[in-house]
DNA sequence: GTACACAATATTGTCTACAATTTTGTAGTC
DNA sequence: GACTACAAAATTGTAGACAATATTGTGTAC
């Protein structure tokens, strides 16, 4: 069968998401260095290329470049993973607000539609659409919210989510159920602002609740605060 | 007298930071289209680097780059003007309740330091400096209330309003006055999150108010809608 | 005279080779 | 025997050259 791994001259989106989706899936685990030459062989590309999609996997916070030093797989450390969930609550707020305002039939039919396809891929348990399937749904919502701008905080913040979730334990995989899901999408399509926040806000809970957070305060970052 | 401008081998974040003054100051209209050789020449630099700077001047929305066209100074619409205004209120209310709670003597002491430092560009009448430090409070602020993430939101958030205001009518210029800054400071200071809030939100509306928000509803984009 | 097709030009996108920096291994000295 | 200084290897950063693409100008046919 034809690989499309080892397939010669990948765009540099695709090279961004099949990195991406290593390390959501915890192949390449938080920490790991990642070569340009390596990577370059890899794909079948230029060390250009590969430079391209790190500083763009940066941008969205999944790898750590360190100058002259190389390129890293991100460690967000608790705090940072605290943050993310703290930055999604402001804006999902924001968007399912928007969204119970302008939102007409035809947006809920999409949503509907995803949320159909987030249940195959669970009952499939195909690991790849899991996660992108899950992350895409809160995108969806922030597209169809008609915020640009919205929909491109939050295309950060669900990329850091996936690296945290990846980091702190995702193996009861509930990750974003499609439950939770639904039934912010009914609450939209009744227009009820008040109980669709809610909705969200619990959802966003439960998935930073599930994961271990609490327990090792502060992992090590650092050789000297993990031996000393 | 050295000019620091014509000077060579320019690091990518002076480039930066040159093209975004440019910007701010309206120097560099949006619209205008920046080409690299050019630009390459202008900083004495490699066409590489100046890709570099491009991109992540892109990622900061003042620049638009179109496959193949080349980069040109973002114009950013009426709606996407103001959905900068939405997320900056919803991030900044963040950030003023985490200062509330976090903020120590020091903090307030940098705060204040800086306004005086913003009072006394204002006295001189330097754009640069003025345009710099308006924005930099508010960063300061985020960078304050501890959360690396809330203030990266804020940096693409403060550059994308320094286009706006460069491009609806900065001319008044009261553009994020010291005064305001210094109340929410204070407030801040007493631990009045309440207060802190509503200084902010009113703080972003005044200059939100300050913009020709309202008239030309959609102004022209493209040469179909501006001359048909 | 106008419209379409083709060619020339200019600009961006990509790749390969070279330079700078860091890390690791080795030897010399105290 | 251990520590410091130096050298070699590996890896990143940079620059310049080449290829692909879009735009603009020109010519020809209708």
């Amino acid at each position: 069968m034809y690989n499309a791994d080892e397939a010669a001259g990948a765009p540099t989106a695709i090279i961004c998401e099949k990195i991406w989706l290593a390390i959501a899936e915890r192949r390449l685990r938080p920490g790991t260095r990642l070569k340009e030459e390596q990577l370059a062989e890899i794909f079948s590309v230029s060390r250009a290329r590969i430079r391209q999609a790190l500083t763009a996997l940066e941008r969205d916070g999944l790898v750590t470049i360190m100058p002259n030093r190389g390129a890293f797989v991100s460690e967000p450390s608790v705090d940072e993973a605290r943050d993310v969930f703290v930055a999604r609550r402001a804006i999902e707020q924001r968007v399912v607000e928007r969204l119970c305002e302008r939102a007409n039939p035809k947006d809920i039919v999409r949503l509907r539609a995803h949320i159909e396809e987030e249940r195959i891929a669970g009952r499939s348990g195909n690991l790849s659409d899991i996660v992108r399937l899950s992350g895409g749904f809160h995108l969806l919502l922030a597209e169809l919210s008609g915020s640009a701008f919205l929909f491109g905080i939050l295309r950060d913040l669900v990329s850091r989510t996936s690296l945290i979730t990846a980091m702190y334990r995702s193996n009861h995989l509930h990750n974003c159920g499609p439950d939770e899901h639904l039934a912010v999408v009914e609450h939209i399509a009744s227009r009820d602002v008040t109980r669709a926040i809610k909705e969200m806000a619990e959802h966003l809970n439960h998935v930073e609740a599930e994961l271990d957070l609490d327990e090792e305060k502060d992992q090590p970052r650092d050789l000297r605060t993990a031996l000393l």
